[in-house]
DNA sequence: TCGATTCGCCGAATCGGTTCGACTGAACAT
DNA sequence: ATGTTCAGTCGAACCGATTCGGCGAATCGA
């Protein structure tokens, strides 16, 4: 079931059979018939390892993802399932690779044993050794975020802090004075987690511009985590009228911390955020946020990733999303309670 | 960067360099410390496509997940980071193919390619191409989920039929008469998806068995459609008290259709079903489920998929988990009102 | 009619590993 | 002294594809 039993049976030599296949050099109508008819009826695919070894390439890339461990936010699961789309649309295959913790086994392997011709890395921080180890070693890669040098790679990143500065502006527009910032876990941004630290920038930044009160937390990412943290939150500060968020999984425990204290959006409090488009729409009551495209990004940065690996050459090429906010039905005048 | 290269330095052959790095035959304490030097300085790997050439295996496994576009489940998910998680732990890459639709090439190429030694496959139909496909090709394969012919291949899978008939005993137990059967999206289920229809044949047998009134529906994957899905179930047989589902994606839909009815769970109507033991703890209230533990199961699909690599000899191996219902915050006694 | 060109195909080298058979020298037993 | 064993190493074959140089036959122009 090689090229060789092609060839044999079809009475030419396994180049023919080669050339029939990939069309690099002619070959004649009826060779090329009687080549297709044997490979057919054998059902003979070329073997991909053998392939890969002449050819310098694996026609496979890898998509670096956060530890398995802890759930993928939605957002996160749309750079996933759209990177594998439009890989699959490219006729590549992705191997994935859960990175940090106890899995840089696999991290090295697939960056180092040639198994993939470029590397798709998300969840980046400001300072990250895996980007480190990725320039190093030639390998082309992609960012879905960038580190705090962002000139050196390529990457596709959403630009969190504008955006959250538009968030607030929103809200101060609308007339709120007191606002918070939901921030991802406290690990995460501890850790240099980008977003989390230009959210922060463009928050501070909004609240000096406006004149506000402006508070900022941290908060795991899941719908528990939210509702403590939004309790809290009022608890401690209950002049606050909004909250602003980067934050989408501890959404609904926002809502559910709110309910809870009898306050209802957007009459009593306005949450605003970033969030997948997905997500938001399907929040209840829907989001207003900035809708991240997550299936376009990860679209994008197998285009970038395909580029660089076409040409190493090519100058890094950036794609900064600030998408506009969606208005939805979490956002309104901002008046003190009570 | 090659062994080749390592060797030369080493002063050693290239064969000596294999032996010192695999320990497949002695090799002198002395000449393997000036090998790993070598190494060590360049920071050589052997190249992953000549090992699994000349080995005949690629130390990778493929993992087909239901096309990209529909969002994933909390329970496949779940299944994917499992299986991602155990791959790694023992030293394997995880190859992810979409399947269906546009997609076709995609697994093909895995399946043909000798890209893979094994395959976990998702989302099985009772009727499966796919599974055909695998079977015919020799292909080591497991299923998260059977086809209707199950001995002819490794799985693990839920059972759906049982567990779907201890939700509505217990739901009879309280003093349920009329329940509801919420089945996944009428697609897939026309498509011969086996839990869907297994659900329904539990679901009907109990019915029978406690002389119930049960209504049967199918509802799309997401929380949009599970509100309407109950709504004009309730409009249709205002007579529900209870539900049973295997649609976990749709239950924060039916809670909101409920309160927007003024129905308060558990008190006026009762909820339970089949889920991810994480989706179910983290739902708002809590659901009353049989759970699913999506992580294990990936890890065990693994596991048998390592052994049939190993030997594919093996008679095949099923595990039909059906774990115990938990009991939180969504059943109680079943009462008609008005 | 002869040389140049083109077409179609073949043989051999190559990619970077693994593995088998064989060789060497030292240790050991007889 | 001689044969045996064994650790340690080497050289060459091999896995299954791609690709380059070359060769014979047909075609073409002069």
């Amino acid at each position: 079931m090689n090229i060789g039993e092609i060839a044999r049976r079809a009475g030419v030599s396994r180049s023919t059979v080669s050339y029939a296949l990939t069309g690099k050099r002619p070959v004649s109508e009826q060779t090329k018939r009687r080549i297709q008819t044997v490979i057919d009826e054998l059902g003979y695919r070329p073997n991909a390892s053998a392939r890969a070894l002449k050819e310098g390439r694996t026609r496979t890339i890898g998509l670096v993802i956060p530890p398995a461990g802890k759930q993928l936010t939605d957002m996160q699961l749309g750079f996933v399932a759209s990177v594998v789309d439009a890989a699959a649309r490219a006729d590549l295959d992705v191997l994935l690779s859960p990175s940090g913790g106890e899995h840089d086994r696999s991290f090295e392997r697939v960056v180092t044993g040639r198994r993939v011709d470029g590397v798709i890395l998300m969840e980046i921080r400001l300072e990250d050794e895996r980007v480190t180890r990725l320039l190093q070693s030639g390998l082309p890669f992609v960012g879905i975020g960038r580190t705090g040098r962002p000139e050196d790679m390529s990457w596709v990143d959403v630009d969190y802090e504008t955006l959250i500065a538009r968030c607030v502006q929103h809200l101060a527009d609308l007339g709120h004075r007191h606002v918070a910032l939901v921030n991802r876990n406290v690990e995460l941004v501890a850790a240099g987690y980008g977003p989390g630290h230009r959210a922060q920038a463009g928050f501070d930044r909004a609240i000096a511009e406006r004149d506000l009160r402006g508070v900022r937390a941290c908060c795991g990412d899941d719908a528990q985590a939210g509702q403590t943290c939004l309790r809290q939150l009022l608890a401690e500060h209950p002049e606050l009228t909004a909250v602003a968020t980067i934050n989408e999984a501890a959404v609904p425990g926002m809502y559910r911390a709110l309910a809870d204290l009898g306050l209802t959006v957007p009459r009593d409090f306005s949450v605003i955020g970033v969030a997948a488009q997905h997500w938001a729409e399907n929040l209840h009551p829907p989001l207003t946020a900035a809708d991240v495209p997550a299936s376009e990004m990860g679209a994008r940065a197998v285009e970038l990733l395909i580029q660089r690996i076409a040409e190493a050459t090519t100058p890094h090429r950036h794609l900064l999303l600030a998408p506009p906010i969606s208005l939805r039905a979490t956002t309104g005048p901002g008046r003190a309670r009570d």
